[in-house]
DNA sequence: ACTTTCTGTAAGCGATAACTTACGGTAAGT
DNA sequence: ACTTACCGTAAGTTATCGCTTACAGAAAGT
């Protein structure tokens, strides 16, 4: 739910795979692991933390499940950096006329 | 340099408690470390990790090494996640579509 | 009812990551 | 020249993570 679950989830390479490969829209499970060189329960327990992350939602569909990238999870993650960006910035033009003030540090 | 470095980097929640006291400007590692339950020579490894991921810039002034954001570093990432947002609410709405006209899934 | 399809979970193993202490090295002050 | 302050790196340990195989369960077809 957290962006700090979010941003720990999609630092997993395989994860970006699989969110990959749901840009284009829902997938069931065997869909995604198809083409994969890791096991169909290896995407399953990937799935799960890409879920409990809040970026991904799950709607059964007769034996199938099919996952879907959740929006609100990425603008989270989203929010944060955008936040984070703006500090980058600021702090980089105080230093900036800091420098050309002459203090160096603190 | 890349995202994935960055999103990797950011992962951690100690990495992050980091790039929150740079938030303001620039800082060396001693001051950094201040406070942090962990070794300064902890801290300084993770230092490592963030430049190397492209999110921090180090200024040597005399013993010292201020270390500050790199603002290019969180615009990578921060692009990445504008990218996957624009796609989720796209498939988002093509799903809803679909699902209004009966489709399930592929 | 039985089989098939699709999927999640448990147990176990190997690799990696984060931490510690100890050491080395450079710049400034006396 | 010597000391002090500040910092990076090496080596070693422990915990966590990602993977595999094996098993279990639910839904649909025959």
């Amino acid at each position: 739910m957290s962006y700090e679950d979010a941003i720990a989830a999609l630092a997993d390479p395989t994860r970006r795979v699989i969110i990959d490969r749901l840009r284009r829209g829902p997938l069931p499970v065997g869909h995604i692991a198809d083409g994969m060189q890791i096991s169909r329960p290896a995407v399953s327990q990937h799935l799960r933390v890409l879920s409990d992350a809040g970026l991904l939602t799950v709607t059964p569909s007769g034996t199938k499940r099919l996952y879907a990238i959740a929006p609100d999870g990425v603008d989270n993650l989203r929010r944060y950096l955008d936040n984070l960006w703006d500090d980058a910035l600021a702090a980089f033009a105080r230093a900036a006329e800091d420098q050309a003030k002459g203090k160096s540090d603190e």
